[in-house]
DNA sequence: ATTTCACGGATTGTTCAACAATCCGACGAT
DNA sequence: ATCGTCGGATTGTTGAACAATCCGTGAAAT
């Protein structure tokens, strides 16, 4: 885990790298390994994030951890309580609101708009996806397999800004489904929903697609807001 | 319009602070003056943003002025190359879509959901705002109404995600309307359209609101893409 | 003359150590 | 029990240092 220092390829391998990648700064890979943490649910919310001992753990300096916290935090992963420390984000009952009222808008923009076959055939395999991970009984595999469909959705505007918008918004919505997924069937039961979504959209009827998502959106919000207590 | 510093009351100032403002840091405030320049046009895009020269300029840290690096890179104002320097973001053909893409998604969506009457008192003022700077032949007050009028209209849906949202993409937008702005007419030929708009918004008419406003955000696109070559 | 290569300067990436400012809890005084 | 004060801990910010990287320049080679 502690630089897997890829020395790829090197012609091909460079001229990839100045285009694109480079290599990602030490910020950016403390920046995801707490991702990863909150997004498996080893940092809950409201868990408060001391520099020093990130720094010490991931064996950094305490400005990189700065410097990293600062990406979380324009992602709404965390928040600063200035001189306090950084926690992280809990979501309250207006904010479940808010956030489906952004998936309302970009979901349901991005399908009415319809796709590229490519782009369709790819919320397709999300429904697929979602699908067998149900006969295997793998109830986290669920969970992504919806994410994928809701991503896929969002991908279909072929928009990067919407894309990283959708990104934020589930990586947030992680954050305190893991409350949620308690429940075994949670995700069971919008399977339905999403192959009926997708078949309307590969039927080219976007408005009836546009309509079953809302619908499936303000169900799910009910339910979330329901499971979240107030 | 440089920081207004509202000493509010002090009881419920007090209050109101340590629930809210507290004092912004350096890094925020070196944050804030650049994105202030942004706006201003005094950084071009494509401009490098050299950390030395900054810092030396603001009398601050390097450290504090790469902290509000990752602010400004964070909302798209300006892209880092890696080992190379933070440049102001300049939007290619393919950016101004995109954001038109994510303005139609949230602007439509917005609007589709009606609002408060406060909150469509402050769609109509906009509009008066833009008005009465075209009496005034104030071509700066009328670009600036007019982002009013589209911030208002997301802040229909009483979202702070999506206020944010709106207020970067319309902050990013800021970057290149100055090359737009050569143009004496440009806002003023949208006076109509917004009053349209609005009027239909007051009388409750959503679908028509919704439908005028896409239509011209597809037409507001077009234009953009004319006069940003291509 | 054109290409290649190596070098040097400049800037970024990252670390470290230090200090001021702030917050929090505990302890003690009233 | 309430209030103020103190001390420890953590953040905010700085400055300096060094490695890594990039870029342009100029020399060397073809």
């Amino acid at each position: 885990m502690t630089t897997p220092d890829g020395a790829a390829g090197s012609a091909l391998g460079a001229a990839a790298a100045r285009l694109r990648v480079a290599v990602p700064s030490v910020a950016d890979r403390v920046a995801a390994e707490l991702r990863l943490q909150l997004a498996e649910g080893l940092l809950l919310p409201g868990a408060r994030l001391t520099e020093s001992s990130i720094a010490e753990d991931l064996g950094v300096s305490r400005n990189t951890v700065r410097e990293a916290f600062a990406e979380l935090a324009a992602e709404r992963l965390v928040v600063r309580h200035p001189n306090r420390g950084v926690f992280v984000a809990s979501l309250e009952a207006g904010d479940i609101h808010d956030v489906y009222t952004v998936r309302r808008a970009i979901e349901v923009s991005a399908i009415r708009g319809g796709g590229s076959p490519e782009r369709v055939a790819a919320v397709r395999a999300a429904v697929e996806e979602g699908k067998a991970a149900a006969a295997a009984n793998d109830e986290e595999g669920l969970g992504s397999a919806n994410q994928h469909f809701h991503g896929a959705i969002v991908a279909l505007a072929g928009s990067r800004r919407l894309d990283t918008i959708m990104s934020q918004v589930l990586a947030e919505m992680r954050l305190f489904f893991h409350k949620a997924t308690v429940d075994a069937h949670f995700y069971r039961g919008y399977l339905p929903d999403n192959e009926e979504i997708c078949t309307a959209l590969e039927a080219g009827d976007l408005d009836r697609a546009g309509t079953l998502l809302l619908a499936y959106l303000n169900r799910s919000e009910e339910r979330q807001a329901a499971v979240h207590g107030e």
